[in-house]
DNA sequence: TCTTGACTTGTCAAATATGACAAGTATGAA
DNA sequence: TTCATACTTGTCATATTTGACAAGTCAAGA
């Protein structure tokens, strides 16, 4: 028995889907220029998902994100 | 055209690998133990897998193992 | 109203993460 | 050598992410 009472999978994804969408609100930025200015294919459906958190994104996709919104990846992994 | 001397996806696996390994390493935790404090079900084989850079976790699986190993998410997740 | 831009959501196929199990490697101790 | 512990790796089935496209919602203007 534990007195954890951590934050579940849906709360955590919320978050980081907030945090990527306040970075790339204050950064002035639409989904649409956020995916351009990705060096891989990726799509605004994608984006959306994430920041809407009905997504859980690998890790990968979401350094991809950071790198567009040139923050370090660990900015958009804020959840504590 | 851009300068962009970015990561590739196998290099950021494999630096968050290191991250999670060392890690465990520091709070003298073998595999078994870390997963042992892990709430939800997970197996060794993934990470194994996760701290070799073999596979490209989902953030949730990284935030599972944060929270057994009891530091923040983004602390696993600083690349840069 | 109509249009445009921004975003969301549904569906699909393909790729892959995950959990489970088995088997293999490596190291160190007895 | 033998054994135990720790870790790695292969394979499998299942679930889900991803990219793509279409269609829908919503708000702001003309």
């Amino acid at each position: 028995m534990s007195n954890m009472t951590s934050m579940n999978k849906s709360e955590v994804l919320k978050i980081i889907g907030l945090n990527i969408k306040r970075i790339r609100q204050e950064k002035g930025l639409t989904q649409v220029d956020l995916v351009g200015k990705i060096e891989a294919q990726i799509d605004t459906t994608n984006i959306s998902r994430i920041e809407k958190g009905r997504t859980n994104a690998t890790i990968h996709t979401l350094f991809r994100i950071s790198q567009a919104l040139e923050v370090p990846l660990s900015e958009i992994c804020k959840v504590d």
